[in-house]
DNA sequence: GGTAAAACTTAGACATGCCTAACTTTTACC
DNA sequence: GGTAAAAGTTAGGCATGTCTAAGTTTTACC
């Protein structure tokens, strides 16, 4: 029990920091400070305030300059850090159908708001549909075609007032379609130039902590946006 | 629209202030500031800093001392943001059967880390088990079974402590106990024919300079298990 | 209508966690 | 081994969003 009150000390982005650690430790012999810097798209200045932070807390074991472990605690921690993500992850994708790379995205936000118990009962229920039919039919096919009908259906009525709203405004996860640039010329030849082009639909994979910049997803590019840009982009 | 292109992301925080606005403005004549702050458990004056930040972003009107209202903006937003705590809040007590009121608790927290998307799938997916049986018994019971019998298991070998962690991550020299294995049922056993049963002590005797593989001792006996392997291994 | 209480706002402090810029240590290579 | 590059740290700044304390406006009531 007393593991899981530090994990509830842990902020997400620190649980974050940890995971990364864990994930790292089990592929690598040597874990870069570096390396965890451009996986979590921050400054190494700012991964080691949080290896500061994490040693405090009896998570990792470090010294500047030195080596970066995860002690036996932050090893019982990551185990159920990874064990949330993992069920988020493919409840997500397999039993929500939510696009493979877009459920990794989500998972790591989602992760951080669910409890043991909720990642655990996702767990069960994407193991339950994927053994128990129904019928003699599938219940995954079943599920698939409810999905299906019901997304045409919304699309219907969508495609009657599509109601404008900028690229800026879309979050993690939502997607929209190009309608219009706006700006100056330059600025729009250097959208266009990315593919952003009238009628392209766009995915907004991740934003950063302070909301700038956006990553999206143009024609399957991966493209960073400065917030500045996706305001001058209206979608439909 | 001229202030349209200065909208920006709501961090989750004023998502909850405009949701809290939106809910009180459906069931009050007048909105209090004093009782957003005692349903958000702030103090007055935080309130009084987010209906600021509220009105720059043209999600509500509001001057000092004076009446609070949603925009149409406020409330288009407002919208979807009910209908995302909506959605997973029915989904966490429905098919999952989390406790009513822990469901809204973590609902709170998850309605920020989702996309519109999957409420959505978590709305049709509660719809579907709702309307669809399966062979006579409704699907809902069948599902519940799973969770009863599953849940009696893990309470079995819960016990009370130790919490787990991966065999992956133990070091040269350290040692511990045979959790559970995870994994395809082929690997499963192929590592319970090495003698990796539940309840058996390991020894990491040695790994490989690239980490990869680790030398271990179970019942007197020397393995080589890849790293990929041990990561499949929960101990205590 | 005067006055006290309640409601609300403002100012300033503080914690978090990010950044940049300058500095220190380690490493890589001749 | 000497030196430059790379890696990592520290210091200081900034945005967010909270709080306390003090000030202002509104309301309630005589
Ligand atoms: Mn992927
Ligand atoms: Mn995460
Ligand atoms: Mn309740
Ligand atoms: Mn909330």
């Amino acid at each position: 029990m007393p593991n899981f009150y530090h994990l509830k000390d842990l902020s997400s982005n620190f649980e974050d920091y940890l995971k990364t650690i864990g994930d790292l430790e089990a592929e690598k012999q040597q874990i870069r400070s570096k390396e965890i810097a451009r996986i979590m798209k921050v400054k190494p200045s700012s991964v080691t305030n949080a290896l500061q932070v994490l040693r405090e807390q009896d998570l990792i074991t470090y010294r500047p300059y030195g080596p970066i472990a995860l002690t036996h605690k932050g090893k019982q921690i990551w185990l159920i850090l990874h064990q949330k993500y993992k069920a988020v992850k493919e409840f997500l994708s397999d039993t929500l159908e939510i696009d493979h790379h877009m459920a990794e995205v989500l998972a790591h936000k989602i992760e951080h708001a669910v409890s043991s118990e909720v990642s655990e009962r996702m767990f069960l229920l994407n193991e339950f549909l994927n053994t128990h039919s129904s019928c003699g039919a599938g219940i995954r096919e079943k599920l698939h075609d409810y999905y299906m009908k019901e997304t045409k259906e919304s699309e219907k009525t969508i495609d009657r007032e599509p109601t404008p709203f900028l690229l800026s405004f879309l979050k993690a996860g939502e997607k929209g379609t190009i309608h219009k640039l706006k700006g100056d010329a330059a600025t729009r030849e250097k959208l266009m130039n990315m593919g952003m082009n009238r009628g392209q639909d766009v995915l907004v994979e991740r934003i950063a902590p302070l909301g700038d910049p956006m990553e999206i997803s143009v024609r399957g590019y991966s493209l960073s946006l400065r917030k500045s840009e996706a305001g001058l982009v209206i979608m439909k």
